[in-house]
DNA sequence: TTGACTTACTTCACATGTAAACGTATGCTA
DNA sequence: TAGCATACGTTTACATGTGAAGTAAGTCAA
């Protein structure tokens, strides 16, 4: 197919028609190397400086953004885990006195989580040093590279294909 | 859009001038978005269809490139994973009859694991739906994208500030 | 050769994640 | 209102991952 089969070194015609899924391939193994190192470095700056796992910073940060405090199935929907995950990380976190838990007033088979004020102060400190960790490690990155990292990100996630491309040229 | 830059509330103006690790934490969720949906499909897929899940899946790729076998600690390295882990993994393995284990001859602390035929042509087979599962997944994104997003993710990657730059200019 | 590291792997305790099986509370329908 | 389906959270069994401790084998200096 294709026309470029005769006559045509080897190497050079899979630039020309590319191998079916070699490129996506590629660009999964590339994305899991990246999110490996940063969440490895991530999860170590954050253990050894607040004594916490990625998973529970997670937590917290759902619980800082949603201060009237989130059933355990919301969050297990916001952070897109099972509620048998979610059960566990609450018991560690109330054990921690970073949440506190307490009946749904409406309905008595849910429990209402939030932070105590340790947990958000914790939380606070914890975002900080989160966000420079990861701001130093791409320092070097020019805040172009940046951007167009994140856009292209973005288009290849799934709810992208469904949106309204609204597409903001850039520059 | 965008034409709104004059009389701007400060709150607005974030994007002229932005705030330290802002992008970069934005860039880290959008990764660790994508990655989780992939990991998720990915695993899921190879589990109904092959009984594998992607851990051991990245096992027996590695075991198919070098075909004459690998010491455990040599794995561990490749993988990026702790040598308890391995462990583990080469035990499900065996038991699953997909990788065989022996003696080294030269230094007899050390396992070397190989492909068994089973497991070669279990491999073959789900390397080959991997693919394809992929592909299908970006069928829809231009294969310019693929082709920059590939690129954008080489370039936050650590190894990348090392290298020599040759940067083959798209197009 | 002996003694002291180092290396290779296993094992243990634990955190994090899944799926499936429960128990209990709600809510709808007949 | 009785009964059934559904929703909420917990528990269990398991896979996958880490870090630390343990065992056995190799290495090297004295």
């Amino acid at each position: 197919m294709i026309q470029t089969d005769w006559a045509m070194p080897a190497a050079l015609k899979e630039n020309v028609v590319p191998v079916p899924g070699q490129i996506e391939t590629r660009l999964w193994l590339q994305l899991l190397s990246l999110h490996g190192e940063l969440f490895a470095s991530l999860n170590s700056m954050l253990n050894s400086e607040f004594g916490l796992s990625l998973a529970k910073f997670d937590v917290l940060a759902q619980l800082d953004r949603y201060r009237d405090g989130l059933a355990l199935g919301q969050l297990s929907q916001n952070l897109k885990v099972t509620g048998g995950n979610v059960s566990g990380l609450v018991q560690r976190l109330l054990a921690d006195d970073l949440i506190s838990r307490e009946m749904s007033s409406e309905d008595r088979r849910s429990f209402i989580v939030r932070l105590t004020p340790k947990g958000e102060a914790l939380f606070r400190k914890a975002a900080e040093i989160h966000k420079k960790h990861l701001a130093k490690r791409f320092e070097n990155v020019p805040a172009r590279d940046l951007d167009s990292a994140l856009s292209v990100l973005k288009s290849l996630s799934s709810n992208d294909h469904t949106e309204s491309k609204k597409q903001s040229r850039k520059r």
